[in-house]
DNA sequence: ACCTGTCAAGTCTGG
DNA sequence: CCAGACTTGACAGGT
């Protein structure tokens, strides 16, 4: 009997499909000031909060209709959320049910929800202000995690950072200062090879010591490499995913290059081809891997890529439903 | 309805 | 040392 590998694809943070359903609805800290009125500046930044939450129930359910069950909500849900002058404000005690809906919605359906943290996350920097900022971001990702009710298979993807002119002291200082970090901030946490400073090696590596997993992503390991195939890499990535105390199939993210000029650039869709080899090529040693599609066109790039899955039907590929598929090693 | 500039946060590069 | 590029979706303000 030959051995399959169960794929399933997700997408991130909007829909190109659903119209008018944005979960990243906000509103400039220069419009929060000019109302004059602090109480009702923090009214009106609930409410959008909520629509954003709202949203992204909704979306969670358009999901489902697909049988879609990996998703990356977006970072953007509470507007100046952790804005330098709006510390005093605490938008959780009156977002919780909606933020309870989105967790109880996702649990029951055995949806697989995760948040990436944008790339002012540094925990390589120098800079202490930087420092205390990338704490406070990461932390507000992990009051939402927990307001939602998602247990830690819920992660928060981060970057290793800078290199400030020294790879290597950058590397050691990113695993010294997230050494530090409260536990229950650590166990949110999955690291993810960038496209022009931490190549997929090195964040192995720093992934190995923290003893985090690490979601690769094969057009940044495209595009930064040290000439390894990233199959090869593929036995220890899988191995950082083993140590989760609760089983977690790995995570990887794709998108395409955007033309021959700006080949870091995402394209509106991604191409089967590059993605099914890589696929092929690890699928005798996975069983399970969750594919993050991160193309311009969202879910309907996801709709896509399952519909050009179906020409290799005869070829060690199976549709298993909208959203999921099986690969022959 | 559509277009252009701005926002928000960092790092990095060029002058 | 400082201005500008880079990135992204959405706001803000103009036509």
């Amino acid at each position: 009997m030959k051995k399959a590998m169960q794929v399933r694809i997700g997408y991130v943070a909007m829909s190109t499909v659903i119209k008018n359903a944005s979960p990243s609805r906000t509103m400039t800290y220069k419009q929060f000031e000019k109302l004059g009125d602090i109480e009702a500046g923090y009214r009106r930044l609930e409410r959008i909060a909520e629509e954003n939450l709202h949203n992204t129930l909704r979306l969670l359910k358009h999901n489902r209709m697909h049988d879609i069950h990996l998703y990356r909500m977006s970072s953007k849900l509470i507007p100046l959320a952790t804005h330098q002058s709006l510390q005093d404000w605490d938008p959780f005690p009156y977002l919780k049910p909606a933020f309870s809906a989105i967790g109880d919605y996702a649990n029951q359906a055995g949806m697989r929800l995760s948040f990436h943290p944008d790339h002012f996350t540094v925990f390589s920097t120098p800079r202490e202000e930087v420092l205390r900022h990338s704490i406070r971001d990461l932390t507000h990702h992990v009051r939402m995690l927990d307001a939602m009710g998602l247990d830690d298979r819920a992660k928060n993807n981060i970057h290793i950072g800078g290199a400030y002119g020294d790879k290597a002291t950058a590397g050691a200082r990113f695993i010294h200062q997230f050494s530090k970090l409260d536990p229950t901030l650590k166990r949110r946490v999955t690291l993810e090879n960038d496209d022009k400073t931490f190549n997929a090696v090195e964040t192995l590596q720093i992934s190995e010591k923290l003893r985090l997993p690490m979601v690769l992503d094969i057009h940044h390991q495209w595009v930064n490499n040290e000439g390894e195939r990233p199959q090869d890499l593929w036995p220890r990535i899988h191995a950082t995913w083993r140590e989760e105390h609760v089983v977690l199939p790995p995570k990887i993210h794709v998108s395409s290059p955007k033309n021959d000029k700006d080949l870091r650039g995402h394209a509106d869709y991604v191409q089967v081809e590059p993605l099914l080899n890589f696929l092929r090529a690890i699928a005798p040693i996975t069983t399970h891997l969750d594919v993050m599609i991160e193309a311009k066109m969202k879910d309907d790039a996801l709709f896509k890529l399952m519909d050009d899955l179906k020409q290799y039907t005869n070829d060690g590929v199976t549709i298993k439903d909208q959203a999921s598929v099986e690969i022959e090693g």
